[in-house]
DNA sequence: AACACGCCCTGCGCGC
DNA sequence: TGCGCGCAGGGCGTGT
């Protein structure tokens, strides 16, 4: 599923094709339960005007002009995709949008651990999702004395702390791995035995590896595409996810994996060995 | 509070 | 060829 980068490059290439455009009618093409049930009153968006497409970590909000905001939520197999006026519903196909140009904004989602719901703009400070979200990795909130102070008392493994949305959104499995690569810390090491200048680095590379992956189209295993169902690239720039077994880009050591949270977990245990 | 774990699902690739 | 198993980009709820 789309960490980040990839709800981004979404969010970015749905802006000319839906903005301010009008919502025709809505579809639920299946009544399976995705995360959540999709809302009974979705109707509510119906003949809405569509203002601006926003991210908060990894969810989509498509503010509308009547003051409701529809939220999406991709899970791990979740794609959004946009088709013409003779569409016709595929498998694992749960909910459209017609637009007024002749567009169908669809959801499709296999695992369905993904999910659809509304909120009024004026609700949406205490909107349940979002409520103890962490910081942005792309705000001004996002800085190393925030960090340290969130890893003071962690004494859990470093890779799990950044993907712990309470602290930190948008960091998932894939771009944990990497960023923690980069800056040459074991995942397993403690939150609170970061040095100052390890958590600076650290905090730098989860940026820049979020914006390299974002400039690549996202990346692609399996199944992910963006609206137009083409594929990312940032997957061919990956060090170590995905690697076990292979040398090391930089020192040409084996690329170990192990499994924290349950979670594939890859690193370099050359040059990860402070 | 912090943390370990299980679960929500379908599909795919692998070994036998 | 077919089966069972483990695993997959996320996130929540529960128990200790």
């Amino acid at each position: 599923m789309p960490e980040l980068p990839e709800v981004e490059t979404i969010r970015q290439s749905l802006l000319n094709r839906i903005l301010n455009h009008k919502i025709i009618k809505v579809n639920r093409i299946t009544n399976l339960k995705l995360k959540q049930h999709i809302p009974i009153n979705i109707e509510l968006i119906e003949r809405a005007i569509i203002l601006s497409v926003e991210r908060r970590s990894k969810y989509l909000i498509i503010k509308l002009d009547n003051k409701v905001n529809l939220i999406i939520h991709l899970g791990m197999s979740g794609k959004l995709l946009i088709k013409d006026h003779d569409y016709f519903p595929q498998k694992h196909d749960h909910f459209s949008i017609k637009l007024d140009n002749n567009l169908n904004l669809i959801y499709n989602d296999p695992r369905r651990f993904g999910l659809i719901d509304i909120c009024d703009e004026a609700q949406m400070n205490e909107y349940s999702l979002f409520k103890n979200l962490g910081v942005e990795p792309f705000s001004s909130n996002f800085t190393t004395d925030y960090l340290i102070n969130k890893f003071k008392n962690k004494k859990q493994p470093i890779k799990l702390t950044i993907m712990d949305n309470n602290i930190l959104v948008g960091v998932g499995n894939i771009y944990a791995s990497e960023s923690l690569f980069l800056s040459k810390i074991p995942p397993l090491k403690p939150a609170n035995q970061l040095l100052h200048h390890e958590v600076d680095l650290l905090r730098k590379n989860i940026i820049n590896v979020l914006n390299n992956a974002i400039m690549h189209g996202g990346s692609s295993l399996k199944d992910y595409s963006n609206i137009n169902g083409e594929k990312g690239y940032f997957q061919n720039n990956f060090y170590v996810y995905g690697r076990m077994g292979q040398n090391c880009k930089i020192c040409c050591s084996e690329i170990k994996k192990l499994v924290l949270g349950g979670r594939s977990t890859f690193y370099c245990h050359n040059c990860q060995n402070n």
